[in-house]
DNA sequence: TAGATTGTTAATCGATTAACAATC
DNA sequence: TAGATTGTTAATCGATTAACAATC
């Protein structure tokens, strides 16, 4: 059991955004950075990205900082980055189109391999290069080709199903954009996107800054 | 001062899945839920759900449970959702044009009140029925219209100045989709949807789950 | 060496869970 | 009344912040 697998979640969530930003530094020829610049610059407490970053093992040098390009490598490893997934789209309207043109992901070691829908006026259609399959080819696909993850762009009333159509088939990560509670078996990984939560949650602290800015 | 000024970030957060939840529930007519169901639907321990509800004030009937009408509408009111958002999203991209089309916002008080990008290509076309216009028309559509929120759907490099544009205008609630921390002073209120950070964090947690398999 | 900055320990803060008296 | 379930208090857990000795 390596200390690794003992980073807490509140650790992995922040570490794509370090990553972020020591590729933006990277980028910038700059080989050093110290908790205190980084605190600045995204907006943490130097103690606190010391304290993830003692949570990843050693990576700093007293008196010096960090060394931006093997801080960067090593948060890369412990993501994954390395690793190549490969995603379906369930889903290809308009949200299901946006992600398959994403370019921005297989940089990051993810593939889009395959569109599926059931809406007939789509199907047979290019998205990214890709043709857009009937549900129904998706077990036959699957058998030929192998898929770590599904996101699932369908309308709500059909999320649930679908998230146990593509688990029977042996994909074991979801990424549920529409708007339900989608609860699974421990092995099966499920990341959330809600947008309209987030909007509503815009909404209120907006409504609470008006507040405090009357009183 | 009232108690809900001092609702913890935490349960804002599960407030719109409880809305959510009871939206259902609503529709499928029933008219009475206690924690403990809520807590089997949801995933989350009674407790939890007690101690929140308990936070907004007690909703609740000893011995009964809670009136799943006027708890809907008592988190609605708390959310916000009787008041109506004006938003504009800026950068006519697949995302952009996502958002655009996206029906439910409406439903929750978000109405998208305009379309803004720079590509010569986009601009005049229709999405949801809205002409893109060019950002230079920005500054005076906002004379005559009041938005309050922008989300910000063009690419990363561009996403500051962006922000930085429309708060200088007068809007003070962003809806960042680029990949950058965007910060601002405390009255300028930002949410953030990182697409790529929510897959990495479904790589990392799909490692661990086969590692933990192997284990 | 002197100065800087990490890594770590301890203190604090906040969020979750457990337990049960209050009460419908 | 007896049974059920809330609301609340106290205990636990986890995450953040503060402080500083270790050390480059």
């Amino acid at each position: 059991m390596s200390a690794r697998s003992r980073i807490p979640g509140a650790v992995i969530r922040r570490l794509p955004r370090y990553y972020r930003y020591l590729s933006t530094l990277h980028q910038l020829g700059i080989v050093r950075v110290s908790s205190r610049d980084m605190s600045k610059a995204l907006g943490l407490t130097s103690s606190q990205i010391r304290q993830d970053f003692s949570n990843l093992g050693g990576l700093g040098l007293q008196g010096y900082g960090y060394d931006v390009d093997s801080l960067l490598k090593e948060i890369g490893i412990i993501l994954g980055l390395d690793t190549m997934y490969n995603l379906i789209i369930i889903g290809a309207g308009n949200l299901g189109h946006a992600l398959s043109n994403y370019q921005n992901f297989e940089k990051r070691g993810f593939r889009i391999i395959g569109v599926f829908d059931v809406d007939q006026r789509i199907i047979g259609k290019k998205v990214n290069g890709l043709t857009v399959m009937h549900m129904d080819e998706l077990s036959e696909f699957l058998k030929e080709n192998k898929a770590d993850i599904a996101a699932i762009t369908v309308p709500r009333t059909y999320a649930r199903e679908v998230a146990e159509k593509v688990i029977s088939l042996g994909i074991r990560g979801i990424w549920n954009f529409a708007p339900v509670e989608l609860e699974f078996p421990d092995d099966i990984v499920v990341e959330n996107i809600h947008l309209s939560d987030s909007l509503m949650v815009l909404g209120y602290n907006l409504k609470q800054e008006k507040k405090e800015n009357r009183a």
